[in-house]
Formats: C-alpha cells, structure tokens, sequence
DNA sequence: AGCACGCCGACT
DNA sequence: GTCGGCGTGCTC
C-alpha cells in the first residue's frame, strides 16, 4: 500500500511512500508521519492511504517508504484535511502550507490526555438580564451562530465571561476567544479566570517554547476550559470545541495577507465551528459590514448587547475642519485654540494621525523622486532618530536606511516630506503648548519593548501626561480620565483612495472617538475632502443606521458580501507580453459567461500615465456571484502556464486595492 | 520551506 | 589559495 503525504512546502504537490506492512492496519488520513523528504527527514500528514495500483507513478526515481507514524489518534476531531483544502482553494494558497498551519505546532511526541474529565467549573456570573435573550440562545444544545454588537468596547469583560460560561455548561466542552491584538489577552484572561479558575490558557506569538507547548497541550487535552489568541489560535487542536468566540471581528489583523498562507480568520471561524457543530460568534462595538450582511441576511443572529445603556443626548460637538483653508498647517487654528483652552481646563487631548514616524513619504523637492522600499516596494515612512539622524522605515517589512544626502535621480539637496506622522505631530504639539506633557503611542509591536511602549499609553491612561499623540491603535486601548478632546490630523490618508471600505473604516474611527469622549467633549477631524460622503453621516452618529447604509451601498455596487473578489495583477517590463498574459486570463474565465450568474470582471485598471512608463503594472477585479465561482476562478487563473517576463499576482478578497 | 550545488569576490 | 555571498533546482 502507498501513503499519500502532504508536507508543509510552498508546493502545489503531495508525494506518494511506501507503507512498510507493519504500518498498514494503522495508517489512516489525518495522521502525521515521519519521512526522507530529499535530503532530510520531515514530517507531513497522510492525505489518504490507496493500493499502488491507483497511483499515477510515471517519471519517479525512487519510492522512498514511510520512516514512522508520529500518531495513532488524529489530532483534530473535525476534518483538518477538508478545511485546509477549502482554504488552499479560497485563498490560493499551497494545500501543504494550509494543512501545515494546523499542524505546525504539534510536539513529536503528544502529551498524555488527562484519565478523567477534570471537574467542572465552580463560580458562575452575576446574573445579566440585558443579555438574557442571548444567554438563552447558548443554552440549548443546538448550535448558534451570531454576530454580537456590544453597546461600548468595555462591556468585554463582562458579556464574554457570561457567554462562555453559558455555552460551555457541559464538563468537557472548551471554547475559543480570538483577539485581534496580544494585548488584550491579560484583562480577558483575568475576567474568564473567575468564571474558570485555574482553567485559561493563553496563545500568542511572543509566548517562550516552554509556555507554547503547554498552551498547545491545554487545548489538545482539554485541560484549558478556554483558550484566549491571537489568530494563529484559529488553528489549534482542541479536544471539543464548541465555542468559538472572535473579539473585534472587524479588525483587519485577523487577515493573514504578508505570507503563505493567506487566510481570513474569521471566515475560518466560522467554517470550522460548522464543521465541529459548534456555536461561534462575531463580536464588536462596530461590526464589519460584512458580518452585518451575514446578519442581515439570517447566516447569523443579531444580538445587540444593553441597547437600553448605550450613550444617548447630544453627544460631542463634532467639527470637521477643510484643510485647504489652512494650507501648510499640521493643525488647523480651531484646532490649535480649542486644545490650548483644554489643555489649559485640566483636560487631556488625543490627537489620531494616520502613520507612524514622522511623515509618511520623502520626496525630491527638484524632480519629485520619491523613496521606496528597495526589498518590497512601497514608499517608505520618515523617522527622525534620538541619536543619529534621520532614518527611512519600510512600515511593510521593517528595513531600515539613512536618509539620503541627494536625490539618486537628479542630485538635488533638498527635500520634502508628505503626510504627518506621529513623531511629526508631537513636534507640532509641543510648540504650540511647550509646558504640556506629551505621550505618543505607535503600537509598533515590531520592534523594541513592549513595556517602553505601554509606559505612554499609561500615563496618558492614568492622566499624568495631558496629550497623547497616536495611531489609530490608541483609540482602542485608551483608558483617559479627563479626555476632552480627539482630533484626526489627517482623515484623508484613507478615504482619498477608493477603496470600497474605506467609508466604513473612517467612520468607525469617528464613531469610536465620539463614544469615548462623551457628552462634553469635541472631535475634531481635519481633511482635505470635507465633501466626502462619509461627512453627512456624522450628524446622527448611530452605527446601525450607518452600517445598513453602507449594506445597501454594497449590494447596489455588488461587493461584499454580495459577492467574492479576486484580484488579478500583471506585472512585466514588456508591454506585449503582459497584454498577451492577460488575454490568456480573460480566455481562462470564459465560463463564467455561460453560467449567467452575475459575476463581472472589472477592468484592466491602470495607474495615471501609464502609457509613458517602462514598467507596467495593470490589474483585474472578478466580482463572483459565489464562494464557489471565486474559487474556480483562482484555480483556472493559477493554473495558466507562465508567461515569460511576466509576473501573476492573484488574491482573493483583496482589501484596500483602489 | 530546507538543503545542496555552483560559480565569482575579499580574506587568513 | 579558501570562505562565503545567494541564484537555481529539487524534493515521492
């Protein structure tokens, strides 16, 4: 008998063994293996076990045999091999790679399950009436799956306790909490400990080999009640799960996009809590449109968290500054005053900018060349450093450089920065109010301490700093006992492009300021597109009324929900080979014509002066009716023999791609 | 992804 | 004269 093998490799291929005799009572799918693999040992997964007979063994040198099996129990109860494979085809991504993510972290050899079921859970949680509706749905024995709007971001650690608490009443179920950033894992972690003490366990990328390896095994064994993560957590092995919990839905993290393989973890979730027959549930203050599709349209149910408690009256005064009436300002005169005068109250001000580092692009003041990322591509951000001088981030891979002395095109000596980041502001603050004391929080978790960079935001929390200068990633960690005041320096980083989210994302963030500052306060936002959409919606600050617009937008336009994007880009320095290539494409996804079902493809789009450049860059948008139609269009467009000279970039539901 | 082979630059 | 840079090719 022959063993057909999966490995963990960027191959679009499996690899048949030999099954020694002894192996072949217990070889079965699902189970880990050990093998030569080249020049080395490696382990892989047995796709299915088949007679040689079956096997198309044609050009092969060798058949190698199975060195030894690493399991003689599955490690998933769900089907691991079918849901990689959905994954391999949704995102295009190599099966070995998507089967590799669920297997990664597994121990040669696994830890002993424990003999008994451990006991149940003791404490349970005050009673929650506002929450009584949803409390029912998790304790029957029938499966649910929901999208949770809470009434404000701190509700968390009261609502999540009562749900897993429901929903786990059985003495062996466990339950999944997914966190879009590692930072909130300890206030989470504490809030469930009470409800499961001694029973939490935690995931994330920073965790020691050691701390890895029990978390994994507290999942495995079932001796974690609940397991909080970050989303590589979307793959660990679990005993029985049946809660699967994803906190801040929204958030963009929860994409793998940088490297193979790509996933949504959300839309992972949700696949794998079906596949188990579990419960799973999408929660925000501010949900995606997306998942407010799904609701609306029954894939999920609707839970609004204490509607009754959420903020009402007149809210805070909310001003929208033109910045082409303040030309070169970084802060506008209503701005610059009304800080000043809450500054000079007592109170504290937060002041949002959309990057970090001090301006977002350096540019050639004679030419115009700008600086780009030599290793990937885009332009890079400006630092200005303590000790040396100033230094040029990639903000995509973290390469690091000097600034240049001349331009490389035109030998010019000066030069001028674009955008205003978060060190840039910071300047501008402290002359406009010298006395103050300022905190600044990137959330740049990729490098340096991470204690150094929380030191900020808590001082700012606990208000000894007055002013606090940040990326988005502060207004959701913020805690600010006096804040009166938040400003958005630049609102216009995302909604001058056209990205069909972008309305969506900007509002979110006007929204999120407006809850957390209160009646008294006063938002600020200054653009240079004031007669943008999103605008007009700033009167009425309600997030249901806004999100079934965009809903009704997205239908029209037919984007998602509605329908599966898959982006298709042609890269090549010779103009006829990529027309070629792209035509090939097109002829490839000629049988989307003959089912009728709605699908379009938009495009070729091009970049303004296109014509005159040397390289040329253009891509495609398939707007497919169904999961299904996408998924054969990655599969046809990914099978296209390579054109030579000409690079193929397909993703699927790209985000931010206009 | 590993891991090896392979062919040109700066070092003990 | 070797050490080592990473380009290219292969893995049942």
């Amino acid at each position: 008998m022959l063993a057909e093998i999966s490995f963990p490799i960027p191959l679009r291929k499996n690899f048949y063994y030999l099954l020694p005799e002894e192996m072949e009572l217990e070889a079965a799918p699902g189970l880990r293996v050990l093998a030569s693999f080249g020049k080395r040992e490696a382990a892989g997964v047995i796709l299915r076990v088949l007679p040689e007979k079956d096997a198309d063994l044609t050009g092969f040198r060798e058949l190698k045999a199975v060195t030894r099996l690493l399991d003689d129990t599955p490690l998933f109860p769900e089907d691991a091999l079918a849901l990689a494979s959905w994954m391999a085809g949704r995102w295009g991504s190599p099966p070995g790679l998507c089967l590799g993510a669920f297997y990664a972290h597994a121990p040669k050899e696994l830890p002993a399950l424990p003999p008994a079921a451990p006991e149940a859970f003791s404490a349970a949680p005050a009673g929650l009436p506002e929450l009584k509706g949803l409390l029912e749905a998790f304790s029957g024995a029938a499966p649910c799956s929901c999208l949770l709007r809470l009434a404000a971001f701190e509700r968390r650690e009261t609502v999540y306790p009562a749900v897993f608490s429901a929903a786990l009443k059985e003495a062996s179920a466990q339950g999944l909490l997914l966190v879009p950033d590692m930072n909130y894992i300890p206030p989470l972690a504490a809030a469930l400990e009470k409800v499961f003490p001694g029973r939490v366990g935690t995931w994330h990328a920073r965790l020691t080999p050691k701390k890895r390896a029990a978390a994994w095994a507290g999942a495995f064994t079932g001796a974690s009640k609940v397991v909080i993560a970050t989303r590589t957590g979307i793959f660990l092995p679990f005993k029985n799960l049946r809660l699967g919990f994803m906190d801040g839905e929204e958030e963009e993290v929860y994409r793998q996009e940088e490297a193979e393989p790509f996933y949504n973890t959300r839309e992972v979730l949700l696949r794998r809590m079906k596949a188990l027959g579990g419960s799973a549930v999408l929660a925000s203050a501010s949900p995606s449109i997306e998942a407010w599709g799904w609701a609306a349209s029954g894939v999920l149910k609707r839970f609004d968290d204490a509607p009754a408690a959420a903020p009402r009256g007149p809210g805070p005064d909310v001003r929208v500054l033109d910045m082409a009436q303040y030309p070169g300002d970084i802060m506008a005169r209503p701005l610059a005053d009304s800080l000043r005068g809450v500054v000079a109250a007592g109170g504290q001000a937060l002041l949002i900018t959309g990057r970090k580092g001090y301006a977002s692009r350096l540019f050639c003041a004679n030419c115009g060349w700008m600086k780009r990322c030599p290793s990937c591509g885009p332009g890079m951000t400006l630092l200005k450093t303590a000790e040396g001088g100033p230094v040029l981030l990639c903000r995509r891979c973290g390469r690091k450089e000097a600034k240049p002395e001349t331009c490389p095109k035109c030998a010019g000596k000066v030069f001028r920065d674009y955008g205003v980041g978060t060190q840039k502001a910071q300047e501008a603050v402290s002359k406009l109010l010298p006395a103050a004391k300022i905190a600044r929080f990137d959330g740049d978790v990729l490098r340096g301490s991470l204690k150094a960079m929380r030191a900020d935001l808590e001082s700012f929390s606990k208000g000894e700093s007055e002013v606090l200068v940040g990326t988005r990633i502060a207004l959701r960690e913020l805690g600010a006992p006096r804040l009166a005041l938040v400003a958005f320096i630049d609102a216009d980083s995302e909604l001058s492009s056209a990205d069909f989210r972008a309305s969506e994302k900007a509002y979110r963030g006007f929204y999120g300021a407006w809850r957390l500052l209160g009646a008294k306060g006063q938002l600020f936002i200054q653009t240079r597109e004031s007669g943008h959409y999103v605008f007009s919606r700033l009167a009425e600050m309600d997030y249901p009324s806004f999100a079934d617009g965009e809903l009704a937008a997205r239908k029209d336009f037919f984007y998602p929900p509605y329908s599966f994007i898959v982006k298709a880009r042609f890269a090549s320095y010779d103009r006829r080979a990529l027309d070629a290539a792209a035509a090939a494409f097109l002829r490839s996804l000629s049988f989307m014509g003959k089912h009728g079902d709605g699908s379009e493809i938009l495009g070729p789009v091009t970049q303004p002066g296109e014509e005159k450049r040397k390289f040329h860059s253009e891509y495609y948008l398939v707007k497919a009716a169904s999961e299904r139609t996408a998924m054969l269009c990655l599969e046809k467009a990914g099978a296209l023999p390579a054109v030579p000279g000409v690079k193929l970039f397909l993703e699927a539901d790209p985000h931010g791609f206009y």
